[in-house]
DNA sequence: CCGTAAATGTACCGATCTGTACTTTTTCGT
DNA sequence: ACGAAAAAGTACAGATCGGTACATTTACGG
């Protein structure tokens, strides 16, 4: 039960640096907006850069725990929960404070492969192509893990477009897409 | 003719925010790299936006004749034409200054949507979406509208993966997932 | 209620940020 | 070769950057 302060900070950080970049949110703005001393943010990370890596470890945690519960909750079957995601994104994207994936930004920022930042990013995708592949092993497809990256690649595209699409369903196309893959890679009607 | 300083700024200008980022990239360090003085820079252009929103132009410019000439290269019909998108960005992920797409990062950094250059970045993707869903048409798509803009998720969701993704070829995942879909949207074979 | 750990407030460091002022040098058409 | 325009060089303003020092106040378990 300790550390509710550093808890705090970094769900806090999360928002701020989710709502305004990394790069641009400055540790002064951090101070102003969290109400945590600066000298308590210091003590709890050395840098900068550890604070957003917690921040990182966070919403990877909030995120797989969202989309898989309510892929969980919104299908039955294997072949309904890989089509839920699309309805889970619809719900997200529909969301006021949604601004695109953070990892998607983190990597933009912070674009060396080599650097902590990027490869945190990396190891979320990872983390979730491997859940998806399980799920397309369990629905029955010949090449699962081909099945799941196919999948991600329309979830990713599918965040892209509902930041930069103007007006139209960017989860609804991504779902039509899915359904017809789901439709030629797996047995049964 | 006049303007190849102006245009020697924006290019050298181009390649080092696309390495290195928007925030990132001082003007001084600008300077450093390009060796134009920053007296002349701001001679050209009022602000470090302009610069971008310059430096933006010239690669949504230079990247869409690249994809549309390379389309128009690789494939015979319209159906083909949709499909060497793929083997197009493949060509580019295999390039060694592959840094993703400058417009999701461009959008990463500046998230209001009022924003211009997250509005250029925008339109950037909007000309992608209208040249492919004319090419969908003259295939002979029922909806070439749908079409288009599932083609385009998996173009995105395909970048965002060849930046994050580990070794794996996201342009042939995503090639096959287009193959699958043309199979379904397009009357023949 | 006391002692200790945690958090705060304030002031600061050197570096870097965007942008400007002003002078000198280079370029180039005529 | 001359004159105007363009570019460069230098120095700087004012704000903000990430990060630190240090003294003070708050919170809390025994």
């Amino acid at each position: 039960m300790r550390q509710t302060k550093r808890d705090e900070l970094v769900r806090k950080a999360l928002d701020i640096f989710y709502r305004n970049g990394f790069h641009a949110t400055g540790m002064d703005m951090l101070v102003a907006e969290t109400g945590i001393s600066k000298t308590s943010m210091y003590k709890h990370f050395r840098t900068k850069e550890e604070l957003i890596l917690a921040a990182l470890r966070l919403r990877d945690e909030n995120f797989r725990n969202w989309l898989f519960r309510r892929m969980d909750e919104l299908g039955n079957t294997p072949r309904e929960k890989l089509i839920a995601i699309f309805d889970a994104l619809e719900e997200w994207f529909a969301l006021r404070e949604f601004r695109g994936c953070m990892f998607i930004k983190a990597s933009a920022e912070y674009q060396d492969r080599e650097h902590p930042i990027h490869s945190q990013s990396a190891e979320h995708k990872r983390l979730l192509l491997e859940h998806f592949k399980s799920i397309c092993a369990q629905a029955g497809a010949a090449a699962p893990g081909d099945l799941a990256r196919q999948i991600l690649i329309l979830k990713e595209g599918a965040i892209v477009m509902a930041v930069l699409g103007q007006g139209c369903d960017a989860a609804r196309d991504a779902k039509l897409a899915a359904q017809t893959l789901l439709a030629s890679a797996l047995p049964g009607n």
